[in-house]
DNA sequence: GTCTATAAAGCGATAGAC
DNA sequence: GTCTATCGCTTTATAGAC
């Protein structure tokens, strides 16, 4: 087992248990490697851990959502892919967005940079998508922040109600209204 | 000190630590009670604690927000002091929404009662406004989860980003979106 | 009703054997 | 590179004085 690929198992534990709830007991589990393995590792310590998990949410966003969305077309192909890419990613809503919920909490101040970094990407990269459709730049940078906070929202409120389709069906209403 | 009197105070360490990271030394401070005078009003602890906090929130909303759209009328005034006092009791998106940050966590789990009753009536009654203004039934619903998952969503994009601007901004939008 | 003292358990982190 | 043992601290919760 080597650093990389304990990076994903981290970040399943961090969403199941939150970052304060991520105890090195519940770390130590979710990658099958003792405490002094995951120092050896991480220095940093849970911290450490914590940032690779987000520059690793990062780098998928970074690839498979916003790289695509800053090269799109006039057509509204690129826009769809995004909302099948996170209709997946998100599992229906039953995986949360680590790098929102970070933004609800403390973490937030630790972890400033990548929390704002995820979101700030991701809004103006869907702003580009929309403005290669001719929307104007103030309108599709206030559009691009709709459906990003929508789908933050869509998995608070499936989330809270314990219905995996509100998540979808949210998300179904957001895509027809940007591509309207 | 009573009881009641504690429990502002505990919902605002609450917001501010997350249910975790309040710890009884934080609580203790918030109000500025000893462990064991915080016992003697809350003998189950922390939980009965954030129970009792949850439900003022939901007291709250009740009061001012969901019985208001539940009588409302065929114009759009109670809509729109719904998002008047929204957007004071989050203070542009500074203050969380705690049924909405347990909602991501393990909260949801423990306190699932009261985090599902307060998103479902919040949608149920502001479903009930759209309605009297002669929207059909599953149109209105849906409308009615848009818009409380995009107040959701803009306090976690807002936060993200550290622009309490956006949380106003994304709440007008949504204000001009369900009034046209 | 409020406090201090304390118990028992879990925490993050480190040391050192292998 | 992986482990176990352990340190020092914080946690929740209780006991008991006032």
């Amino acid at each position: 087992m080597d650093r990389t690929a304990t990076v994903p198992l981290l970040a399943e534990a961090f969403r199941a248990h939150g970052y304060q709830g991520a105890s090195l007991a519940v770390l130590s589990a979710a990658t099958g490697l003792g405490k002094g393995s995951l120092y050896n590792f991480f220095p940093g310590g849970k911290e450490e851990m914590a940032a690779a998990v987000l520059a690793g949410i990062d780098s998928w966003f970074e690839t498979n959502v916003f790289a695509p969305l800053r090269t799109a077309g006039s057509d509204g192909t690129a826009i769809d892919r995004m909302f099948d890419s996170v209709t997946d990613y998100f599992r229906s809503g039953e995986r949360i967005c680590l790098p929102g919920a970070f933004a609800l909490g403390r973490e937030r101040d630790v972890f400033a940079d990548a929390v704002s970094g995820y979101f700030e990407r991701w809004i103006a990269a869907l702003a580009d998508a929309l403005e290669a459709q001719g929307i104007a730049a103030a309108r599709a940078r206030a559009s691009a922040t709709d459906v990003v906070a929508g789908i933050q929202g869509a998995i608070v409120v499936s989330r809270a109600l314990s219905r995996p389709e509100a998540f979808v069906d949210s998300l179904a209403r957001l895509r027809a209204a940007i591509t309207a």
